[in-house]
DNA sequence: CTGATATCCGAGTAATCCAGTCGGAATAGG
DNA sequence: CCTATTCCGACTGGATTACTCGGATATCAG
């Protein structure tokens, strides 16, 4: 349950290798593909993309050499920020989406699950909104740098706008399910 | 983006339905349908109520007066429970799969996005893990109560098992979207 | 025993959404 | 020019969701 769709995680994954490759010429889609084992899916990555530049994530030049860059500093891209790009507005029920609470649901009696979801929602943001893209590239350094330790994720303190307390401090990988 | 499906809306409602009429007789479908506002969807309920009584949250008995009880006390169930019980293992993304991390996915490179899944995961569980359905009980009652005022959920320290920091303290509910 | 009321169960289905494709236009460098 | 690339809308097959249907089984009231 409570899947992310493959947009989320190719788009993911292509923001990655933009900020691994920050500083260099313009990337194609067609260089990233291939380094990101997505060969297949190139066109589908345009779409993506898209998405992408309409947040203003990267900047793309077109023509020969063209290519997408970030717009901004890896440590200044949030991952909510990307999958919001991505996937729309973060909300586990329709009731409960982002910034638009009460407004939609009707339901005259308590509805008690909207607290519910909400609390969801806020648990989701809050940890995406802590996690910065830079966050990741440094992590998979560590993984792919051989024989080295994985590091514990640095959630910055007070990143973009609200959500100031940035609960969800890194819980146990590791969680049975009854 | 991470949608819950009506299985885990309706399911839910249907808990608190039954929390709710604890101690009463048993309670039908036909019954939990009208209070919910589901009255059309009573064939869908059996589906879901299926799935219930397979993790031993509910008890049935058959026959006319029959119907549904929980087979515990509301705030010894969880809805991380009953939510796995309707949706399936908690999991983002399929390489973050509660419990079986590392075992499906077989990147060779260092995809880092799994750990961005696996903390958003852990996000969601923690939260789901420390509400109970007594806690979504009280809360509606609140609601439905004229002129009382919404009180703070009361997220009990060590529910099930591990998550014992049970991270993610209420995060204010208005978070804009950039 | 009979009839009404339930749960129980597997199969089927309509609609929606996802993931990806296709064809082509626009742009830029060589 | 030619080639490489982004850009764009429309289309489509498959998977998933959200149900429906038909009937078997169990229980109680009269």
């Amino acid at each position: 349950m409570l899947r992310v769709s493959t947009r989320g995680e190719y788009g993911v994954r292509l923001m990655v290798d933009l900020a691994r490759h920050r500083g260099g010429p313009a990337r194609s889609l067609t260089e990233i593909s291939q380094a990101e084992g997505l060969e297949l899916k190139v066109q589908y990555l345009e779409q993506l993309v898209k998405c992408l530049r309409e947040a203003r994530l990267v900047e793309s030049t077109r023509g020969a050499h063209g290519g997408y860059r970030l717009s901004r500093a890896p440590e200044a891209i949030s991952m909510g920020e990307v999958l919001r790009a991505l996937e729309g507005p973060i909300a586990p029920m329709i009731c409960a989406t982002e910034g638009e609470m009460g407004v939609i649901c009707d339901r005259l009696d308590g509805c008690s699950t909207k607290y519910l979801w909400a609390r969801v929602r806020d648990a989701v943001t809050s940890t995406l909104d802590a996690i910065s893209l830079q966050d990741l590239v440094l992590e998979s350094d560590a993984v792919t740098r051989p024989g080295a330790q994985l590091v514990q994720f640095t959630p910055r303190a007070g990143r973009t706008a609200s959500a100031a307390g940035a609960g969800a401090q890194a819980a146990p990988a590791s969680l049975d399910h009854p």
